[in-house]
DNA sequence: CGAAGACCGCTTTTT
DNA sequence: GCGGTCTTCG
């Protein structure tokens, strides 16, 4: 389509979009929902029609508001539409995620719901010793209803913009035996009590505020400062971020909404894909725009997506188009066992790798992460790079959280949370029947703990050398509140550390992580200095919670990570292991959530295959252990799904299940040929068989083995120490232990 | 108070 | 089969 033929001032960043595209992006006025089908340049109309907005003039940054849900998405965003506007970056706009934008709203209303605008964000850990503590004295059945049971319902609660006074006993039903709205109603006030809110609450307190009609000032506020809103991965939204968007939209009414039904995947923790479904009904006249035509997959794959997501019901409905080549059929293959289907799938892998194939171009993707170790060890063993995405974040650490709660206390000595957390870590002969007491004597006196702690300790109600203990901490406590004004926070923090002996404690730990927690600790430190104040800098980790990779040496690498974690990625050839009833579609996904949990499933293999750009590979198990035990399993509902002429089964080996339409079974297995005879083949042939060794051979360290001489891009050389899977602890030349992937190093001799 | 053994239970995850 | 949590004992 010749755009720029159309105007002469036609701006060249809408140049090469499509109509659907450049329709979406010059609808700026009223509601506009864009469906965007995988892989149909929706960030490129997202960030087009931000930057679109800006340049004609029709709003400054400072009067739109963009929301996303992960930091990610709105670093990529800001990136890309500074991009398109010549480079300079965008100032003055609301860009970020629900959470991030909520806070700061909140920040500036917080007495309004019983704040203070210096509140802490909790992390889920500490929401969870909140609800422990609640629970405790209840006598509640834990082993029926575990904290963690009690969290989530209170979660979803939040999630659906339900406050405690909205719970009828209907809805509460007989969890925790009949006491979910108390629970809940006191989680809230013990919350509000330390000055604190969960990320939940980020939302339901604006929506209170927003609604309030003895606020309508601040909404309106809200209207005029905002005239255009646009919000990435609607479908992902759950009515609180719901309720929260429309009341912001309902002044200037330019609210965009860009989602795909088929990509809800998030159900299970609250995302409601009624919104995207009802959003015609709930903006009327809006504009709907539909992104069908894939620039990512070619027609194969796209056709064995579309047959599949095509079961489902109640969907918006598209249907993928690409003007690219048909491809290579989607591959299926049945093995053995999880084992067998390890070594297929790397044996694979190696195969393109020797046709010059990138290994940044290839990905793994499972259901869940158990299925991670069979894979992890097939690539230590046959020596390929691989990096693990999904894996326990910084903040995340024991000894970053243990850091942050005893920055907390300082900043907020109101925040018991984290003042239970460090004040017996390190060990300071400060126990469970103390921390109970001093809890129990704040709760009395309806101060914080760390008040009480003081009090205790100077009026002698805890006596003896934990008293002395607990005193001497306390004046720890004030003498560094003291120098928070007059110290630069990450010296403060350094100080901190290092005086209440928590630094040391891991300098002296033997073990071999503890060196590496040492560096996280500076890393911690030296990552403060960027933040105006210690508080922002709080704000800062409790919102945005990636880590900042540290140098990898090489980009070259496969990615192993689960399905939810590759929503939003592309490689040039996806491997979808673990293909079986049960596993996935997940069985607990169905049993608890019917044909909805079905569904949700059959979504996540939409976007696994449709993560494809060139070759998508599908294999299951018959037989695969899981908690230790064999299980035999069935190939999966989707294999089924998948329309016949848009895949090819590799070889006619390992497919079972007799009484089942095999139509793959008879079907092309031409690749049998030109893969060579591969040693995988023999242990298929008989099917009957048990695998000989149920428990099978661990690898014993792949490639590496303890005294490895080892090289490693930034570090150096060094010796191996110690090997755990596929992390080994090495010493390198300057002294240093450092714990590292194997495939970041090289060995020597 | 804390270390050591028994016991359960187990998908997905961002903020 | 593993890891987190609870219980028991010194």
């Amino acid at each position: 389509m010749m755009n720029s033929a159309l105007s002469p001032a036609f701006p060249p960043y809408l140049d090469g979009l499509n109509s659907a595209q450049l329709e979406a992006v010059e609808a700026l006025d009223g509601p506009v929902l864009v469906l965007a089908g995988a892989g149909t340049g929706k960030t490129r109309v997202l960030t087009t029609r931000l930057a679109h907005l800006i340049q004609t003039g029709r709003a400054f940054p400072s009067q739109i508001l963009a929301v996303t849900f992960t930091n990610k998405a709105a670093q990529e965003m800001k990136e890309r539409v500074s991009r398109i506007l010549g480079g300079a970056p965008v100032e003055g706009w609301a860009l970020g995620t629900f959470h991030a934008l909520a806070a700061r709203q909140l920040r500036r209303h917080a007495e309004l719901v019983g704040l203070t605008s210096s509140f802490t964000i909790l992390d889920p850990d500490d929401c969870l010793r909140l609800v422990k503590q609640i629970i405790e004295p209840r006598n509640i059945d834990t082993k029926r209803f575990p904290p963690k049971m009690i969290l989530a319902m209170i979660e979803r609660w939040k999630d659906r913009a339900l406050t405690p006074g909205d719970i009828s006993p209907k809805e509460a039903g007989d969890i925790a035996h009949g006491q979910m709205q108390s629970i809940y109603a006191e989680y809230q006030s013990r919350l509000r009590s330390v000055n604190a809110c969960d990320f939940g609450d980020l939302l339901l307190h604006m929506i209170s505020i927003l609604r309030d009609p003895a606020h309508t000032a601040i909404l309106e506020d809200y209207h005029r400062r905002y005239k255009y809103i646009m919000v990435d991965e609607y479908q992902d939204t759950n009515v609180a971020q719901y309720m929260w968007l429309r009341l912001l939209a309902q002044g200037s009414n330019n609210l965009c909404c860009v989602g795909d039904d088929d990509q809800s995947i998030y159900g299970w923790r609250g995302a409601e894909v009624g919104n995207i479904l009802r959003f015609e009904k709930d903006f009327p006249n809006a504009k709907i725009v539909r992104l069908e035509q894939n620039y990512r997959s070619t027609g194969h794959i796209l056709a064995a997506a579309g047959g599949v997501i095509a079961n489902n019901t109640g969907r918006l409905g598209k249907t993928l188009w690409s003007e690219g080549e048909d491809g290579q059929k989607v591959r299926v293959q049945g093995l053995w066992d999880g084992e067998a289907e390890a070594r297929f799938v790397i044996e694979d892998i190696e195969s393109l790798q020797h046709r010059k194939m990138s290994l940044s171009q290839i990905a793994i993707l499972v259901r869940a992460g158990f299925q991670m170790r069979e894979f992890e060890e097939r690539l230590i063993q046959m020596g390929v790079p691989y990096r693990v995405f999904g894996g326990p974040r910084f903040y995340e650490r024991q000894e970053i959280r243990d850091a942050l709660a005893y920055l907390r206390v300082v900043a907020q000595p109101s925040d018991d949370l984290a003042f239970e957390r460090i004040v017996n870590v390190p060990k300071r002969g400060i126990g469970n029947t103390s921390i109970k007491n001093i809890h129990e004597y704040a709760r009395a006196h309806g101060i914080p703990m760390t008040e009480a702690a003081t009090e205790m300790a100077a009026n002698g109600t805890i006596k003896g050398k934990t008293g002395a203990t607990l005193g001497a901490l306390m004046n720890d406590f004030e003498r560094w509140r003291s120098l928070v004004s007059t110290t630069a926070h990450g010296d403060l923090a350094g100080q901190i550390l290092d005086e209440s002996g928590y630094l040391t404690m891991w300098q002296i730990d033997k073990s071999p992580e503890a060196q590496g927690r040492v560096e996280n600790l500076k890393e911690l430190i030296s990552g403060m200095e960027e933040f105006e104040s210690l508080a922002s800098f709080l704000e800062h980790v409790a919102l945005v919670m990636e880590t900042q990779n540290a140098a990898t040496g090489s980009d070259e690498f496969i990615s192993l990570m689960t399905l939810h974690g590759a929503k939003g990625l592309e490689f040039d050839c996806v491997y979808l292991p673990g293909w079986e009833d049960g596993l996935f579609p997940s069985q607990k996904s169905m049993d608890e959530n019917g044909l909805n949990g079905l569904e949700e499933e059959r979504r996540l293999a939409y976007v696994g295959i449709t993560r494809a750009r060139k070759q998508a590979t599908i294999t299951f198990a018959a037989n695969r252990r899981m908690y230790g035990n064999w299980v035999n399993a069935l190939p999966s509902r989707f294999v089924e799904e998948l329309p016949e002429d848009h895949i090819e089964a590799i070889s006619e080996s390992g497919l079972y299940r007799p009484g089942r339409s095999q139509h793959w079974d008879s079907s092309g297995y031409s690749r049998e040929s030109d893969r060579g005879s591969s040693s995988y083949q023999s242990s298929y042939q008989a099917p009957a068989s048990p695998p000989q060794n149920p428990s099978y051979t661990k690898p014993s360290v792949a490639g590496f083995q303890l005294g490895d001489r080892v090289r490693h891009a930034t570090f150096g050389e060094g010796r191996v120490i110690h090997v755990a899977g596929a992390k080994l602890d090495i010493r390198f030349a300057d002294g240093s232990t450092k714990r590292l992937m194997d495939s970041f190093v090289e060995k020597i001799n």
